[in-house]
DNA sequence: CGGTCGTTTGAAGTGGTTCAAGCCTTGTGG
DNA sequence: CCACAAGGCTTGAACCACTTCAAACGACCG
């Protein structure tokens, strides 16, 4: 059960705060969400999620990601991953329909709660699949972001492209703090995502460092200058 | 109109050729299409299509390409062109709902129909609206494929597999006669496809050209072993 | 305290880019 | 029918970004 009482409450709070990104009307509130009693999932770093579950296409197949991180990537037949988004607390989640195509994969501890349950639940069933329809759109559209940022862009932009566009998702639902957030990923993760060695991903950092754009250490971002930074992309 | 003569049929066989490949049930017959007088559109090569209608989301904002080739590309901050896919005959086109994230471009002269239309007129609007949203979902998991291609991956290999793609598309829609179709791109658009420079799309094809696997000549790809190229990417 | 995993740095190699020139094909006008 | 121009393809040479390999360092966990 997702028994949030205030202390707890923070993970939900995203969870509102993305659905509220995604269009969410005003009917909601969050006294409503935490009236359902959702069974909330765990899995564990490196868990691979939804393979499990029966195949059945359609809104069903999501889930609504409360707290951690989890990246969509699949295994080339090189051995190498590519690592095609992250979804951050607050995000939706589809469940790809073959494992073998790609797989949503825990990157942290994750929390999260199925799609087709909160349907049953909630009180606002449409306004539900109307704000999880409007997630789907905003994740398709950053992968239209994540393949042009790819492509015949430097090391350092592309990294420094992606950063900014998980600082401007994580500081919607409140995981930024001043000019300093959490990034649980290593190294290895964002080469996988990026296209690049995890060596030359160290070298990115460095450079970003020396540039004073920011600091990156122990899984965490400091000094973020946004708008520097968002500067040297373009 | 559509005012196609028995002469004139090769286009629509190949429209539907692509329909029943996304899964069109057998009610469809090219008889009852040719009865429904569409209304075709037409565009010059280069032209940006679809940026002129009204924004409405949805299933509406589909074209279906009759005949031509178009590709799905976006103008980068620094001049760069990045195509995200092509379309072929038979394929199902989603128009952008903001022209600047990405556009629709004609690069041969193109034929298509609104599927608006086409679902007003048709006979069996549930079965034309299943088959629309298969072809999205064929040309969302090409775009996972086309990402995957493109990182990580030699110049040649990023080429080959997108060649193995486009021939077994063309094939499925009868447009490869042996080990030949006709490929109207300049190298110019499979680099800004593959995220290489024209000229080494030039020297990749001279490598493959070498190793026998194909030839490449005024817009036409002759000698095509698909096994061998395929076997290549892997 | 030692082992493990992740990060950092250096040195050498390579694949793709860029620039520039020549060539081939196609279209146009005399 | 040929001459010429324009656009795209081809090739070479120099350069640079990223990779790979290898070794050292640092944090975290038993």
């Amino acid at each position: 059960m997702l028994a949030l009482d205030a202390q707890e409450n923070r993970p939900l709070a995203r969870v509102i705060a993305g659905l509220m990104q995604a269009g969410e009307p005003e009917s909601w509130s969050s006294d409503e969400l935490l009236t359902l009693d959702l069974e909330a999932e765990h899995h564990p770093p490196g868990a691979v999620i939804g393979a499990a579950g029966a195949i059945e296409p359609g809104v069903t197949r999501m889930k609504w990601l409360l707290d951690g991180w989890v990246c969509e990537a699949r295994v080339l037949p090189n051995g190498q991953r590519q690592i095609f988004s992250f979804a951050i607390p607050g995000d939706v989640i589809e469940m790809p329909l073959s494992p073998r195509s790609r797989a949503i994969v825990a990157v942290t501890a994750v929390q999260c709660v199925d799609v087709a349950e909160l349907l049953a639940r909630t009180p606002h069933p449409d306004d539900v699949s109307e704000a999880m329809s409007r997630a789907v759109a905003l994740a398709t559209a950053r992968r239209y972001e994540h393949l042009s940022r790819l492509v015949r862009r430097s090391a350092v932009i592309r990294l420094a492209s992606l950063l900014v566009e998980l600082h401007d998702r994580l500081d919607q639902v409140g995981l930024v703090k001043g000019e300093a957030f959490a990034l649980p990923l290593r190294h290895e993760e964002l080469a996988d995502a990026l296209g690049l060695s995890p060596v030359h991903v160290t070298r990115c950092f460095k450079i970003l460092r020396q540039k004073r754009l920011m600091t990156m250490k122990f899984r965490r971002v400091t000094d973020f200058d946004r708008a520097e930074i968002k500067k040297l992309c373009d």
